[in-house]
DNA sequence: GGTCAAGTGTAGATTGATCTACATCCAACG
DNA sequence: CGTTGGATGTAGATCAATCTACACTTGACC
């Protein structure tokens, strides 16, 4: 029991707290859950033993009868301003909840069943996945054992829910804007789908989907090239794009950070900004910042974050069929694509310009 | 049994397998742990029954007994990239190594005492934390319980380890370069601390200490603008600095989420970015961006998280005496504080030039 | 005084894994 | 033929909580 290096102390457990109190473990139980049949003379009793001792419920045990009151949080990589935004928006929904979250990146791995796998093997009450690349069956053979919800892909799913945000109309708005500057020779930079991309689901096949199909509606001769999720190769792709020789007018990236990956590369070649029109989609902090002022769509990240969180514990709470949370985006046009807007328009990172 | 949505599955258990493969539940164990007392042949039928059945083992069952074979990670928010460089750190470290990384986030809250809290809850095998306002004494006594590395802080801990980069030499470096550089009006936007900054030990503290002390020894004049850790409050710091009559000829900034946004308002106000050298500590992926060409001091923030990793597990399987490692800071000089620098030859993010 | 119900508290099973201690088997050897 | 010892497998306790079922107390009411 001393506290030599390397030798632990025992955390004090529910029957520690129960001889100290005088009290048997299910009364102690009984206070820390708030349960019925407590009497304020022991409720009492047993609260100060507990401080007495310091004593904190070990979520391992719990989890095994109860619940572990901890949602799971699943995220590709951590590069990406625009998840982390999701995340903000999740804990900031969860707060006084008495829940908690943890979140497990899947980094390298593509599919993110690992990530999940590792999620359900700690019991979470529930999971909030954002994996493009998961197989939608894998998917509902998982949300037999445990609630689930996905973001961003527009699944037709039996037992999870799912929040995405509309990326036809956001693609089309985007598309709208920068045909109406006159651009004819727009490339599109997406990201390479792990799965067939004309079945595909995920945000970035339907972005591309809407791209060609409105491409050929206009007339316009589609441009495509594909990239890693990861900026470096975002920059890899967009210098060979820029080093053609017919270099297009705009460039509309699948994503904020393939699309600042671009605006280095404009930078890097020493092109003229002014003459390339660069547009994302995501509207990450970064975007909205002075040096970089990029035009995007705002998917709103923090309310997809609290959507998933509200559906979660819905779906925890009282089951209910597959629900689907569909969030409207705004184009924000900032000097990426019209530089000559006054850039003291534009101080506070959020856009305030907002068409479509 | 039906899979009613609402109706959840049992998860098959270790007994589930037993039965299927007509050994007993300590047998699966074994095989599961590889542990020793095993035929080629249990082995083999015990695994085509977990592959059958799609059995995982659940980790709250495993912790009560045995570990749980997860680490936790405590960061104060999602916001500074510089964290999530360290986790990307940790978590290449940890690959092939059998271990799992879960992230508490503290957000709102500066101690990170409830998320480190709930870490321990967890039964986690071991925490790493930047935590950089919890209290020494409360981190000992929670090391009692768990192996813990503590990141940035300069501690003198008996049961815990600690990385650190050198903050002293690094300011020394930035301050070095700035005053080689002519100026004389420099000025120090670090985060304000939660208790008496002349006794934290803190990253920002010492490099605070450490800017006083040499403009005194300069006998140059210190201003000191304090921020929370928020890019947002970082702007409006600088809004009001350089608002001011009399603008200094440089900001150090404590580190790059602060610079950024002090480049930030640099360009809303329409300064002259070549009036007002800019510098940070960390040296963020943005940093070297095209866009934004920060001269900062590398502090190495993958490294540090593999070092913590290393540290932790280490201490996991043999304890012994705590232990400090401490990483060398490198200055890298971008546009931000030498415009004329080409710049072409900083095009890969990260910094070709280094001094100090 | 007896019955009933509400209010308090406890005993003991349960959860799913690990781990210790032991039983069994089989081969080798004196 | 008995013994020994390594190899293999199992029984049952254990971890720390929850949860069900029930016992006991108390007061009200007939």
């Amino acid at each position: 029991m001393e506290s030599t290096v390397g030798t632990r102390k025992r955390r004090p457990s529910i029957s520690d707290v129960a001889v100290l109190a005088g009290v048997s473990p299910a009364a102690v139980s009984k206070v820390i859950r708030d349960a019925y049949g407590v009497s304020p003379a022991m409720r009492e009793r047993v609260q100060s033993a507990i401080t007495e001792l310091n004593y904190r419920p070990r979520i391992a045990a719990r989890s095994m009868r109860g619940s572990s009151f901890t949602l799971g949080f699943e995220i590709p990589h951590l590069g990406n301003e625009f998840f982390t935004q999701i995340v903000r928006g999740a804990t900031t929904q969860l707060e006084g909840s008495g829940y908690q979250l943890i979140i497990a990146p899947s980094l390298g791995d593509l599919s993110g069943e690992p990530a999940l796998e590792s999620l359900a093997d700690r019991q979470v009450d529930g999971i909030i996945a954002i994996s493009p690349d998961v197989a939608p069956e894998w998917l509902e053979r998982l949300a037999e054992y445990v609630p689930i919800v996905l973001l961003g892909r527009h699944d037709d799913p039996v037992a999870y829910d799912t929040v995405t945000n509309d990326d036809i109309a956001g693609t089309e708005a985007m598309l709208d804007h920068l045909i109406a500057l006159g651009h004819r020779d727009i490339a599109h930079l997406t990201i390479q789908a792990a799965t067939d991309p004309s079945l595909s689901r995920s945000p970035h096949s339907v972005r591309l989907r809407t791209y060609e199909k409105r491409m050929a509606k206009e007339g316009l001769e589609p441009r495509i090239v594909f990239s890693s999720p990861f900026e470096t190769d975002a920059r890899a792709a967009a210098r060979a794009l820029l080093r053609q020789s017919s270099v297009p007018t705009a460039i509309f990236a699948g994503n904020d950070t393939l699309a600042i990956g671009v605006l280095s590369v404009v930078a890097e070649l020493g092109l003229d900004p002014a003459a390339i029109a660069v547009a994302g989609y995501d509207d990450i902090d970064l975007a909205g910042h002075g040096l970089v002022s990029l035009t995007t769509i705002d998917q709103f990240g923090d309310e997809m974050g609290a959507a998933a969180v509200r559906l979660l514990l819905e779906r925890i709470r009282s089951g209910g069929p597959s629900r689907r949370h569909v969030i409207d985006p705004v184009l924000r046009v900032r000097r990426s694509t019209v530089p000559t807007l006054d850039p003291h328009l534009v101080p506070q990172g959020h856009g305030t310009f907002s068409e479509g």
